[in-house]
DNA sequence: GGGTACATGTAATCAGTTACATGATTTA
DNA sequence: TAAATCATGTAACTGATTACATGTACCC
């Protein structure tokens, strides 16, 4: 009685990656890789960077699974630009409404290199340390800067500001390393 | 004229993993791929996850490279101990040595939800949020668990103390999302 | 002595990275 | 008009993940 259900035909396990370009495609509308790139690259990029490639191959992979719709140019440089289908939207909006299970992830080759510390030569340590204080000062100016802009939609300068606060946090967590 | 050279023998390119391998078998003395997966689950895993198949690949791409040796039973379960070759902690040191220039990545599927609540159904991201502030805590009050054990070494405390800075902050942030 | 959890791996697949390649615009 | 730089992709490789498989010890 109780219906016959292929679980992986159902779900084609999405990526991380896939989310996001969906997820580009439909805050932007209509748009082509270079977009989404750029869009990337002063955005969500800073936490979940990828290379560009991906954002050429990840769309080909949605549009064949129906979720988005291509459209080429066929004059001059033929741009492919995509859009949302019905199912596309359908898909954001589901995993969207479903809470996630997956801890977060801290990969930072500075805070391994402090973990294997004991095996390090002195002073490497805090030379690492002092290094991470420079880098996550940049960053936290990089920050300001774009929270500078007025235009930010509400959820995305929520990101922003955990990113803010993330890098308050790791300055103040390495200043207390490099001084002992 | 110019000598052929194939860059890739030159800088046979170790990963993030590789290090993780080399300092635990470090910082163990000789072990096997189960201990390193068990020592991994309760520290370093829970910034850097990596499935315990990687523990047993790993290894052997590190002993072709020269940096690890293997010892394999005869008897019995024929387990496969590594150790550090001289190659091996050379490298570990070169790379402790070396500052990072690499940025952190903060990879969060809650957080990338946020960043597109503005296409999600009223009080989805207030779920999310929610969500997110039971999964903080619960890792919170794993960290201070751990943290009770007093024979951490130092290092590894520090990197402990950054977890349960995060793991505070985060649970400040997703507060702050949830009640709006 | 049967089940269940621990322990130890292998195989296949594929997403993600790296590297390459080239056309279009701008600028000096 | 030469040289950068921007824009737009493709190809190959491989590390990482997923799934499978099986042996061993313990406990009820």
């Amino acid at each position: 009685m109780c219906p016959v259900r292929s679980p992986d035909v159902v779900s084609p396990s999405l990526t991380p990656t896939s989310y996001v370009v969906l997820g580009l495609v439909g805050a932007f509308g209509p748009c082509t890789s270079y977009n989404l790139k750029q869009f990337v690259s002063v955005s969500i990029g800073y936490f979940w960077p990828f290379p560009h490639s991906q954002l050429y191959a990840e769309p080909v992979r949605l549009t064949e699974l129906g979720l988005l719709k291509e459209e080429q140019e066929t004059t001059g440089r033929k741009r492919r630009t995509y859009k949302l289908t019905p199912a596309g939207r359908e898909a954001l909006g589901d995993w969207l409404a479903e809470p996630n299970d997956e801890p977060t992830e801290i990969r930072d080759l500075s805070v391994l290199k402090l973990f294997f510390g004991a095996q390090a030569e002195d002073g490497d340590v805090a030379a690492i340390a002092r290094h991470a204080v420079d880098a996550h000062r940049r960053r936290l100016a990089e920050y300001e800067q774009i929270a500078r802009n007025t235009g930010i939609e509400a959820h995305q300068r929520k990101t922003l500001e955990m990113g803010l606060e993330f890098e308050r946090m790791a300055i103040a967590f390495w200043e207390g390393v490099a001084t002992q």
